[in-house]
DNA sequence: CGTCTCCATGTGATTTTATAACACTTATCG
DNA sequence: CGATAAGTGTTATAAAATCACATGGAGACG
């Protein structure tokens, strides 16, 4: 399953072939595949996709933006689930610690994941003006980071890495 | 000026000459030239470091950890300053604005820059122990992540670049 | 089948982090 | 000096996250 991000508009569509990040797609299969792959996972893995957590991966999934904590709980309390706080973070505990989602530190946020792929180090690209996200890989534990980390005897454990500006859409529409 | 993070014990004595990251240095030292190279950049750049701005760099040059707003709240209530959250966040605010502090997004807490260069890409390790945070540089926008954002057209304007993980002397402590 | 246990869900209450709105003071500059 | 912009202070409130505890359901096991 590959998944590009949308901005803005929903053309459905081929996806077009370049690397992850900002570009039409399909999005209801995007969806769907993310779905599927993520109930795959969790029935290999022992783990329980039970219903709230399936649906907030859902809400994630159909945004290619992050959504916060009580923007997903207001969902989830119109739909019947438990109208509390606890609600919506236990949920999104559950999908990040099984790299179904992940927490975009910036906004204090959450987006599901598209990288199916266990064991990855994501890096996003978080666009100003519209709020799109766009998840994509980076290896900092290579690059200078990695060299100070290393000279100094640092254990690097986990990276956050998380571009702002300005996403194609928003270039265009700003500079003409 | 060099200023090297020093974690848990504070022997004073000469910084070994090892990359920035995580080790013995004069923080006395450190702190001093810090806020004299801040006063000067200040006075060059036509910017106000009135005493509130001022005692919160040194409170955060003190620790080379994150201190939280409100701890730094907690400090200027007892000092005599103004009592409530906006004196701390605005203080903040101009010290991140104008390069002398950063925010670790991570921990929701801010940390003195300890790069008096102007225009630097920050990274940071955190450990996840004791809680010491230092600081060095990056350039994601060479590696995967500024790939990425060529081939989608993505203009990065800023990063945020942090590494979670543990610091040599909690990797001794945990492990010796 | 019962029941024990673990995990998940639900709720109320609270803590922590951050901002809005407005009054008053001080610095700067014509 | 007076106008104006910038800084400080306060009250109030919003936004994000966690604690503590009760309830309920799925599996494991006798």
């Amino acid at each position: 399953m590959k998944c590009y991000i949308m901005t803005r508009a929903t053309k459905a569509g081929a996806a077009a072939k370049s690397p992850l990040g900002f570009c039409l797609h399909d999005h209801d299969a995007c969806v769907r595949d993310a779905l599927v792959a993520a109930e795959t996972r969790c029935a290999a893995g022992g783990l329980r996709l039970t219903p709230v957590r399936r649906r907030v991966l859902e809400l994630l999934l159909q945004e290619h933006r992050a959504l916060g904590a009580y923007a997903i709980l207001d969902r989830l309390r119109e739909e019947g689930f438990g109208s509390q706080p606890p609600v919506a973070y236990r949920a999104l505990d559950f999908l990040v610690a099984n790299g179904l989602a992940h927490k975009i530190e910036r906004l204090n946020a959450f987006i599901a994941c598209v990288h199916p792929d266990e064991g990855h180090t994501p890096a996003f690209m978080i666009c100003r003006l519209c709020d799109a996200v766009a998840e994509t890989y980076s290896s900092p534990a290579r690059g200078a980071l990695g060299d100070a980390a290393r000279a100094s005897g640092f254990r690097i454990e986990r990276t956050v890495v998380e571009a702002e500006g300005l996403c194609p859409t928003c270039i265009t529409e700003a500079e003409g």
